[in-house]
RNA sequence: GGCUCAGUAGCUCAGUGGUAGAGCAGGGGACUCAUAAGCCCUUUGUCGCGUGUUCAAAUCACGCCUGAGCCA
């Protein structure tokens, strides 16, 4: 169970793992679609991490280009000023949701500035960089060129219908895109996971096909940015600093800021999580650019579904905007990761609704799970003076309900977070919760007791005890405050919030051993003659209130 | 304009050729260890619309309608 020597258990084949969230553009303070691309990213790492897998979660802050210096105008601010105050909202919205990120990546970092140089300098000693001009109207919420065309009135984007896209006349830089389409089609074709879900690969393949084009990677009459290396009359294009955003990450805080740096330990990475708006600057661009450079691709990138409330699309204009913060303040942050990870099938759109929210919380982990653990425990007290019974797992034949259950759910569970399907996850740890209430009404240790039969009465009881500590031990990525509550009235002091799997100085630290997956995730390691703790409701059932 | 996906019980969805399913919500019952919880039983469906292929279609083909998306 517990080691002398942690580093000795620590599974040192297993390859690094580095993931990152999208670096949020902080034009306004986060909404409840970033944080629901952070709380899956934090729920995937957390079991990586579980798995004894060095992990590195990468989030931050895209803070460039003339939307937010506009903003931060408007607000009578500098753009650093109103940057570093929405850096501060998000930073704390991630606090509360429980979120366990490595790295925050902020790209107005002055470490980041030498990243984006040499990385400029490497592509364009590739001979993808040139100078060109460009025309045509230009919509600062999109940060992008738009067609006459696909404007409305010839004056606003689709996207942003208030402010007017402003007609361009400008020298920029491009990036060689179209010498990469072979490349790319080749890239999509050896890895079929490249990108995730399927839907959102076909569309993508279907737009690669049609040919790519060039596209423009700086701006002039723009001071919020990097300048163009060797042309300070222009500023770097927002994307391409903030793709590379997730590279400056990778520093260690000791390290000079070099790609040689950034690249030693945990390139390339192992997943972009993002939501499915953005699926083309990371499927397209950013293995384009990676390519350019002569550094490796990611081995994927998964663009999840967008959210609505009641039905409609969440904005500003309809004012049904959901308050992340809201929602957390009113709930508490394991039923707000429970609900979006385990009700909306991820990678597809996904609903809000305040009565579906409270319906599935109170079923799932209010009467389903926390009953359970509620009413076993009352038992246990009971009859067994508040000690689990002198049992183990291979007391049990194989064909017991419980252990036949438990039994490769571990296993199962583990292939569902590795494709991230969240729900999935979700639904198979609870299904063996709901087989122990069914357990206890048939084998009813109750009257057993009455009968005088302590031996039925221990087995029953370890049998749920061990089922609710497994399910707990599954869904702590999910819901690890949950988790914890449920270990520590189960007599154990370990804590899912200080799991650690970490590369440090080329070495891999797990001080975790003893919430290792392989352990833990089986059924029949919860030990006989453990002191559990009081029975005392560990969910609360929430009540209807209006957000 | 082209292409893709979806439309199945009040809600969320599974089912992809052979007599319509799950969870939640609703209704009834027995029990009592428990957060009035859990357990058992249970109502509801022209499977978007139409035509066709077939002994047989929610499932295949074509057309249409609605919604979402990608591209132009």
């Amino acid at each position: 169970m517990s080691n002398a020597d942690p580093k000795a258990s620590a599974p040192s084949n297993l390859a690094p793992f580095a993931a990152t969230t999208p670096l949020y553009y902080v034009n306004d303070v986060p909404h409840v679609g970033s944080a629901y691309t952070t709380m899956a990213l934090d729920s995937l790492c957390r079991y990586q991490r579980l798995r004894g897998r060095p992990t590195l979660m990468v989030t931050g802050t895209d803070e460039h280009g003339q939307k937010i210096q506009r903003t931060a105008e408007k607000h009578g601010r500098s753009p650093q000023e109103h940057c570093d105050q929405i850096v501060g909202s998000f930073q704390d919205l991630w606090q509360q949701l429980n979120i366990r990120y490595d790295r925050f990546s902020r790209t107005t970092d002055e470490r980041h500035r030498a990243i984006v140089t040499e990385f400029y300098q490497r592509v364009e000693a590739q001979g993808d960089i040139y100078l060109s001009q460009q025309q045509g109207f230009y919509c600062v919420g999109c940060e992008e060129f738009k067609e006459k065309r696909d404007l409305i009135d010839e004056k606003f984007c689709p996207l942003h219908p208030n402010q007017e896209a402003e007609w361009r006349d400008e020298e920029n830089y491009f990036f060689r895109l179209s010498n990469y389409q072979e490349k790319l089609e080749a890239l999509y074709a050896a890895n079929p996971d490249f990108i995730q879900p399927p839907s959102r690969r076909n569309e993508v393949l279907s737009f690669v096909s049609q040919g790519l084009k060039d596209f423009s990677i700086s701006r002039i009459n723009l001071d919020w940015g990097f300048p163009v290396p060797g042309d300070a009359r222009h500023t770097l294009y927002v994307w391409f600093d903030a793709l590379l955003g997730y590279v400056t990450a990778l520093l260690e805080p000791e390290d000079e800021p070099t790609l040689e740096n950034a690249t030693a330990r945990w390139f390339p990475f192992s997943l972009h999580l993002i939501g499915k708006d953005i699926l083309r600057f990371h499927a397209v661009y950013w293995p384009a650019m990676l390519m350019s450079a002569g550094l490796p691709v990611s081995d994927r990138v998964f663009g999840h579904g967008f959210l609505t409330k009641d039905g409609q699309k969440m904005g500003k204009s309809l004012g049904n905007v959901l308050d992340p913060v809201a929602l957390i303040n009113r709930y508490g942050s394991d039923a707000v990761r429970y609900y979006f990870l385990k009700e909306i099938e991820f990678g597809r759109d996904g609903d809000f609704s305040e009565a579906r929210f409270v319906d599935t919380l109170n079923a799932d982990l209010a009467n389903d799970l926390g009953n359970l653990l509620n009413r076993t425990l009352g038992m246990a007290k009971r009859y067994c003076d508040l000690t689990v019974p002198q049992l183990s797992g291979e007391d049990f034949p194989a064909d017991h309900p419980l252990r036949q259950m438990g039994d490769g759910l571990g296993d199962r569970i583990a292939i569902a977070y590795e494709a991230l399907a969240f729900r999935e996850v979700c639904t198979s740890a609870l299904s063996l919760a709901q087989a122990c209430n069914k357990f206890l009404d048939q084998e009813a240790p109750w009257s057993r007791y009455k009968e005088g039969n302590q031996a039925a009465v221990e087995s029953i009881l370890y049998a749920v005890l061990e089922s609710v500590r497994q399910v707990a031990y599954l869904l702590s990525p999910v819901v690890p405050n949950l988790a914890n509550a449920i270990y520590q009235q189960l007599g154990y002091k370990l804590d899912f919030n200080a799991v650690t799997a970490a590369v440090t100085g080329g070495a891999i630290t797990h001080k975790s051993a003893s919430l290792a997956y392989g352990e833990q995730s089986q059924w029949g390691c919860l030990p006989g003659g453990q002191l559990m703790e009081q029975p005392s409701p560990i969910f609360a059932k929430l009540e209807l209130e209006s957000v």
